[in-house]
DNA sequence: CGGGATCCCCCGAGATACTG
DNA sequence: CAGTATCTCGGGGGATCCCG
């Protein structure tokens, strides 16, 4: 456990110096959706080695980031969670999220969306309560095997894991959902392209996406992405 | 150069593929205060393989960050600069910046400041036009061997590296200058403290320290850190 | 002298197997 | 379920060398 050190004094270093090392911001982004297993982690990671998950969370957990605990009553097992100065680390994972959210035009070979992505990549795309309508929803969103649903109201949107039991709004996600959320295709287009299939009330579509908003960079050349094809299966989340 | 990629289709996975190699963010954060000498970079990141730097301008590049480009003139020789693409980045960086500042107690031993150091912590500390004094004025900040000036009005602030000609406030920073911007010494004790040496109109201390702010963590255990000691000693810029 | 390329060494990540 | 142990291999640290 060497000195990965910048060796400067400097607020950026610092950061580097704690989430520079690979998977560490991932895992982040995974315990700043809720609690986790070892193996919840490791589901919603793939292709993460068990050593180095360990070694993270070990990491992490001297860092002051996260904090092991022991889950009472039926099930004894061991949760890991973020602590209160892993929380403040939310409005910077949210804006490199929003960044690398303009390269998303089309999925890669294989890859997948996982629960706790969807949720973060919502929670990241929420606007200003200034800059939304007003009114009050529950939508739930599906992208692949992922499912999440948001509660917006005046004041604040919650974004959780799992479907909800009465959404006025379910919007399935096909291939070119993002596009949608960039503003590059019209709400009223999305049905016909099959950006998104609708179930419940699909005039409230338009609120959507003036909820919710990624941006777009349309000086980016992605790196030719063969078919822009199936998002691939998603581990992970017991919903 | 193989794919290190995370397989996920996510906005803070890609984000990590390009930002989360070592040295990375540090790079940019020099490219960003202004366009940079392949020397001038290592000169300001003290210990980078000169092999490493090479690597990352070029994948930088390849990713549409940065841009080489020949000076013309005089001294006809290659510089960087970021683009528009990474301009983007910038609030980001500033996000990360602010969280990783909150550690920033006391120099751990031979860390340096440098000058894109210092600029990029001001420019990440300046507050909103709305919680800050709506005076004009110029300071000058000075730490170990690094300076630079801030320049505010009632719309902007600007921070760029070296000196000002006519400062209405230089503030030479002591070892612990930055609990001043985090309020933990008030003003007026900071130069009793030795936080600070002012030069120049010192009624303006007030006003730069409700300017320019970075956040505090009480909960924080800085590893141990020795001799709060010498910041050491800067490369870099020629200002 | 600026702008790298090349070399060696070793750490850390990937992959897989195994254990409390 | 929650990790540890072991192996291999690519990439970073560090020094030196090279080219226009």
């Amino acid at each position: 456990m060497r000195d990965r050190r910048y060796g400067q004094f400097c607020g950026l270093a610092r950061a580097a110096e704690v989430l520079g090392q690979r998977w560490t911001l991932l895992i982040l982004r995974d315990l700043l959706v809720g609690p986790r297993r070892f193996s919840d982690l490791e589901a919603g990671l793939p292709g993460i080695p068990t050593s180095v998950l360990a070694t993270r969370l070990k990491e992490l957990e001297r860092d002051g980031l996260i904090e092991r605990s022991l889950r009472t009553g039926s099930d004894r097992s061991v949760v890991y969670q973020v602590t209160e100065r892993g929380q403040e680390l939310r409005p910077a994972l949210e804006a490199l999220s929003r960044w690398g959210a303009a390269t998303m035009t089309t999925p890669h070979e294989g890859e997948v969306i996982t629960q706790a992505s969807l949720v973060s990549a919502l929670r990241a795309a929420a606007r200003d309560h200034a800059n939304r309508p007003s009114a009050r929803a529950v939508y739930q969103i599906e992208a692949a095997d992922a499912v999440a649903h948001a509660t917006v109201d005046e004041h604040d949107i919650t974004v959780e894991p799992g479907p909800h039991p009465k959404p006025d709004l379910t919007i399935v996600a096909g291939p070119r959902y993002r596009d949608l959320l960039a503003g590059t295709i019209a709400p009223a287009d999305a049905v016909a392209t099959g950006a998104a299939e609708l179930h419940g009330n699909s005039a409230r579509l338009d609120d959507f996406t003036r909820t919710f908003q990624v941006p777009y960079s349309p000086t980016l050349t992605d790196p030719p992405a063969g078919v822009a094809a199936s998002p691939g299966t998603n581990q992970g989340d017991r919903s």
